[in-house]
RNA sequence: GCCCAGAUGGCGGAAUUGGUAGACGCGCUGGUCUCAAACACCAGUGGAUUCACUUCCAUGCCGGUUCGAUCCCGGCUCUGGGUACCA
């Protein structure tokens, strides 16, 4: 009997679909496991050979799991909200919701092919009403909060609205925009609007006016995590810096949390130390310089104002020779002086023009001189102060205190200014760069002099902190996330406007449907598109015409489908409480920063209310390496439509040009279909090797240009999914990135059919009741120990060459005894579920190979009779040698130095010392 | 520049992690089957040396620790990824 995939396949695609097989509920009987997937944005590509690498291997975990006895939820969705869907819109103004709908019907029957365990009935897509009503809910229970810093979590604003009633700012430690005080009196005489007001400096999800990544081509804004390089991620365009009122999202308020929550959870350290330099927490103070004019001001106001910076190096501060602001730093106005003005406003002109990429393109030293002097609290010093575009307004306090010495941006500063260099270590060569490093012993530092550079920092701080010049502060680099995007396809906000104040919809109003437009274009006006829509109003009142952005759905999907269909509340505690979180998540790397981030916010917000009973979504995280392509290449002799194999093409004057891959196997070229894949090609004439034309080959992007997408559908139709699913995982590490290659896919093909042929001999059924051969024992519960171990260590590649020995070792023992080949089944289906199921249906199992149970492995069987030692002279290995298993160390040690081979090794001396490791070796010290 | 990961046959990759390399697969070579090819099956396959037994050299490079290093330590080269004026 032929091994006939297609046929199989087929048959039991159904019969899970028919039987709900893969459709679970609480079961308060079984432990739980949860397994998601990074769930995917539905292209218009499809899905191509990579995409399906990690839903392979949690597919594997997940089968494995159940197998276990665990209760596995494993669901899978459609992050369905996003820019191509519209961009394609605008270009063709056929509606985002249509081809999203097209989009993800293919990706399904794409997805259906492969055989995953999903349970498709709890399926999510974040553009629809019935999911997105939660994302606007859980927005609006941020825009109602405020984050505490007493209790470290988020509460009530109606709290902070009482507080402020009663006292005040007075005893409030609030995570706030910018820093006010006001007293109860102050607070109870303004009007609702300027209180209204006033609170946005405090709500998590709150409205600001802030320098956002403006992206002129896209026209919308976009978040640091979705610009690289002064480039946009998706599309690649130039991105610039504008102030703009903006949403955002309290994220830094959790900064610390983000940072310490990484010590409980099982992920890769390179993506925890990526997450750590995000969050970027610096340790330094805050120092006050007060401000002096200049004695040609014409009101020459000596000793008004001051100015905060914030540094890591305090006990730089007698090697301060210049200060530098943020060229958008609020101080600027305040201290440039008149004869300087005009020079200072061309400047600011001049870098407004200059886009964030022409920044990083063409990094020389730029700055202006303000006109003002501010005073070195230490040594009473006056320092000249600079404004520069290295100085970013967004980071600490938007101005530094400039230690050319010490650090290598203000060196350079320093130098095109010329600028005084103050060295304060010693032994520090400063002549030709700066010395960076926190190592040394401090000069030049009045109190601290003499001191190591670590004492110094530690006792600069406390002398500024007791002498009030300023006070120890941490820093992150983490940002807020803005959360408002100018364009179509995303999340309404629920906010409404009466008089310019937003206020929130209620939330017995949700979902606030997107409504529908006439064009996916802003309006002529500049408005976003939602501007466009007809009655977009609430209450009489208009609605906010910003949508949400891409990370606004996929930040809380993983708790949506532990209760998909609840339209009471997010997630039922009851469903909360037996699900939790995310055991194993699996995706890619290009999340570290985004969605991982954003995500574990969310969840933490959740948790302030105990909405969701973890405070951490995802406990053990998988980063699956990415496919690239395998490109082929022919080469056609200059000025002829003559093509030569690889091999000699060194001997003419080539051009390489890319060939479908398709239509090359194993690197060699199908000649006919080769003529017929190009008119061009119709007439062409090869020079072969071997009577073969063997191809030439590179890893690049997998992409339709190079022609090397490999579409799984066509691996299915040809190989079979339980193939693909193998050949996958044998490619090599999960984590990984590797390109895809088909020159391989044989062998495991190759190992199924072998693995069929255990079962059948020709056509005849051939499984017997025969008590099974200590050998073939052996054989299986070697495979089972080695595949289970494998499974757990997310270790595929070797768990199918294991199944590989094992199938060999079988046929050539001729075993066909049923208990050998039902454990072998049941250890295969995760890896191949197709092939598996319709082997244990025969073998007359009532349930479905996913109920059986992962069978344990027996120690004793795989215990060998005798033990094989290599035996070495000075760590040269020489021979080996068998010895009974209960054989004693000094037996070993006897018979060795007996043994003839030793005695010619030895040549007559004693040797000095005999080292015997168990099972391993043996070596002998002459 | 900084941070992280990696470098093993012709190729993808194994190695219980300090125990004497190269699992498994591909490819290649030879054989069986066939009129022949393909498929399939069997055997061989790191390099050098030898008719052979053998021996020597081999895990990017240089050095160290150890009876013994792909694995640990120090220095370097290269490759991939992340990040970028964060004070």
């Amino acid at each position: 009997m032929e091994y006939n995939f297609n046929e199989i396949e087929q048959k039991w695609r159904e019969y899970w679909k028919e039987n709900r097989i893969y459709q679970v509920n609480i079961d308060k009987n079984k432990p739980k496991y949860y397994v998601l997937d990074m769930f995917p944005y539905p292209s218009g590509a499809g899905l191509h050979v990579g995409h399906p690498l990690g839903y392979i291997a949690s597919d594997i975990y997940s089968r494995y799991k159940r197998l276990k006895g665990f209760n596995v939820l494993h669901p899978m969705g459609y992050d369905a909200y996003g820019l191509p869907a519209e961009q394609y819109a605008i270009q063709t103004g056929q509606h985002p919701a249509i081809t999203t709908e097209q989009n993800i019907n293919r990706y399904r029957r794409q997805l259906d092919k492969i055989g995953f365990s999903f349970d498709w009935e709890r399926e999510i897509r974040t553009c629809e009403p019935g999911y997105y009503r939660w994302t606007q809910w859980v927005f609006l229970k941020m825009f109602d909060s405020y984050y505490c810093l007493d209790t470290q979590q988020a509460r009530p604003v109606s709290e902070l609205v009482e507080a402020f009633r009663l006292q005040g700012t007075k005893g409030v430690h609030a995570a706030q925009t910018e820093e006010i005080t006001f007293t109860a009196d102050e607070w109870n005489a303004k009007t609702e609007k300027e209180q209204q007001e006033l609170l946005m400096n405090y709500r998590i999800a709150y409205q600001a006016d802030t320098i956002v990544n403006w992206c002129p081509a896209l026209g919308t804004v976009l978040a640091n995590d979705e610009v690289s390089e002064g480039l946009s991620i998706r599309g690649g365009h130039p991105v610039e810096q504008r102030k703009m009122r903006q949403w955002s999202l309290r994220v830094s308020a959790y900064a610390q949390r983000l940072l310490d929550g990484l010590s409980k959870i099982d992920w890769t350290d390179s993506l925890k130390e990526t997450q750590k330099n995000w969050i970027g927490r610096s340790e330094g103070a805050e120092i006050r310089f007060s401000v002096r004019y200049l004695p040609d001001c014409a009101d020459n106001r000596v000793g008004e104002g001051a100015i905060i910076v914030f540094t890591t190096r305090p006990d730089t501060i007698f090697g301060v020779t210049f200060m530098v602001l943020a060229p958008e730093s609020e101080y600027v106005s305040r201290l440039v002086t008149p004869t300087q003005q005009a020079e200072v406003s061309a400047y600011i002109e001049l870098v407004k023009r200059r886009t964030e990429r022409e920044r990083i393109a063409d990094r020389k030293v730029t700055g202006v001189f303000t006109g003002s002097y501010a005073v070195n609290p230490v040594n009473n010093a006056e320092i000249p102060i600079w404004i520069s575009d290295y100085v970013l307004a967004g980071y600490g306090t938007g101005a530094i205190m400039a230690v050319p010495a010490h650090d290598s941006r203000d060196y350079a500063f320093a130098k095109h200014f010329n600028l005084p260099i103050i060295p304060l270590i010693e032994g520090a060569d400063v002549s030709e760069e700066s010395f960076d490093a926190k190592e040394g012993i401090m000069m030049n530092s009045g109190f601290l002099t003499g001191l190591t550079v670590k004492e110094a920092i530690q006792k600069a701080k406390e002398y500024i902190k007791d002498s009030g010049l300023g006070e120890i502060k941490i820093n992150y680099r983490l940002r807020d996330a803005i959360f408002s995007r100018q364009r179509y396809w995303g999340e309404p906000f629920p906010i409404y406007y009466k008089d310019g104040t937003p206020y929130a919809v209620e939330t017995g109003d949700l979902p606030l449907q997107l409504p529908e437009v006439d064009k996916f274009l802003p309006t002529e006006t500049g408005e976003p598109p939602l501007g466009r829509a007809k009655n977009w109003t609430y209450k009489g009142y208009p609605l906010e015409l910003a949508t949400m952005p891409g990370f606004a759905g996929s930040s809380a999907y993983y708790l949506r489908y532990e209760d998909p269909a609840n339209d009471k509340c997010l997630v039922s505690k009851e469903n909360n409480e037996y699900w939790r979180n995310v055991d194993l998540y699996v995706g890619g790397t290009e999340h570290a920063t985004g969605h991982l981030i954003y995500s574990r916010f969310w969840n933490k917000f959740l948790f302030d209310y105990r909405l969701v009973v973890e405070d951490e979504p995802f406990k053990k995280l998988i980063n699956q390496g990415m496919i690239q392509g395998r490109s082929n290449f022919v080469y056609r002799i200059k000025n002829s439509n003559t093509f030569v194999s690889c091999g000699l093409k060194d001997r003419y004057d080539v051009t390489p040009i890319h060939v479908d891959v398709t239509i090359v196997s194993n690197d060699i070229l199908d000649l006919e279909a080769f003529r017929n894949w190009n008119p061009e090609y119709k007439t062409a004439e090869f020079i072969l090797e071997d009577n073969k034309y063997v191809c030439g080959w590179a890893v690049e992007k997998m992409s339709k240009s190079m022609f090397n997408v490999v579409n799984p559908d066509d691996v299915v139709e040809k190989y079979g999914a339980d193939t693909l699913r193998l050949y996958e995982m044998f490619l090599g590490p999960l984590e990984q990135s590797k390109p895809w290659d088909t020159n391989g896919i044989d062998g495991v093909s190759r190992f199924l059919r072998k693995f069929w042929n255990l079962f059948f001999c020709g056509d005849e059924w051939l499984v017997s009741d025969e008590l099974p051969t200590p050998e073939e024992l052996k054989s299986i519960h070697k495979l089972i120990k080695k595949v289970g171990q494998d499974i757990e260590n997310f270790s595929f590649n070797t768990s199918v060459a294991a199944f590989m020995i094992c199938a060999n070792e079988l046929t050539a023992l001729k075993c066909n005894k049923r208990s050998i080949l039902a454990d072998f089944i049941v250890v295969l289906a995760p890896f191949a579920p197709f092939i598996a199921e319709e082997l244990w249906n025969r073998l007359g199992n009532k349930t479905t190979v996913c109920d059986a149970k992962f069978p344990d492995f027996i120690e004793e069987y795989l215990k060998e009779s005798s033990v094989k030692y290599t035996v070495s002279f000075n760590g040269k290995a020489r021979f080996t040698l068998d010895f009974s298993i209960e054989a004693t160390r000094d037996e070993i040690e006897a018979s060795v130095l007996a043994h003839d081979t030793s005695r010619k090794w030895l040549e007559g001396k004693t040797p000095k010392k005999v080292i015997i490791v168990p099972n391993k070796i043996i070596n002998i010290v002459i």
